[in-house]
DNA sequence: GCATCGCATCGATAGCCATCGATGAAACCA
DNA sequence: TGGTTTCATCGATGGCTATCGATGCGATGC
């Protein structure tokens, strides 16, 4: 993955969790599949399912699911993977450990000049 | 830090990175210290002051930076400790790598039913 | 063929928040 | 003391988006 799509996967993860409602579904998608109908349960009233649609879309688009189709039925399930990388970058990005071997990006145009 | 806590931290953290222009502030405090006019110029236009203010005052609320005030003048560099931390759950959270030992959060109910 | 289920999509609405000009306040200087 | 710098705060505004009812559409069952 190059160094734009990162950016673009980064700017997803982070809008992607920054919502009170989204953030929940990704919690009860961890590590198990799910229907729509069965999120829309677990959310227990919260949300209505146009709204949980809504946000697995969302989720969908960013990486940040993985979807199969079964009959009438989707199942959704949190891409671990993907959002590894995304903390992983995160984590270089903003919290570098090693501050003489990673260039901070804010001081790359300083260096060019 | 209490788990109560560490959710608010991690709301806090998400919403603050969700935002394109406060996540350009954070990468330009990444390891050095600015003034918030330095802040202001470093964004090269795109905002304003009172803008730039604003999301200072997020980032200061979300124990996302640290600030030390010198004269007129208010120093902000990114807090990395906390960063560090805030990664680390999300990770912990939604990307467990031992599904054996952690148990997701979605899952506490099934169990107690 | 018809009813039902599971889910996506549409259109409308309300609430949140990023942004900015104006202003205030504190520190510093002449 | 008056002016300047630095930054926070206020009030207003525009834009984005979460939410929901209504509807569409394919799959399934009878």
């Amino acid at each position: 993955m190059n160094t734009r799509d990162m950016l673009q996967s980064q700017r997803q993860f982070a809008k992607a969790i920054a919502d009170d409602t989204r953030y929940d579904i990704m919690l009860h998608l961890c590590c198990v599949w799910c229907s729509v109908s069965e999120v829309v349960e677990k959310m227990g009233g919260k949300v209505n399912q146009p709204t949980v649609s809504h946000h697995l879309k969302v989720l969908e688009e960013a990486n940040l699911v993985l979807v199969r189709q079964e009959g009438r039925q989707r199942f959704y399930t949190l891409n671990r993977d993907h959002i590894t990388v995304c903390c992983d970058h995160l984590q270089r990005v903003l919290a570098p450990e090693d501050t003489d071997a990673i260039v901070p990006v804010a001081r790359i145009d300083v260096m060019k000049s």
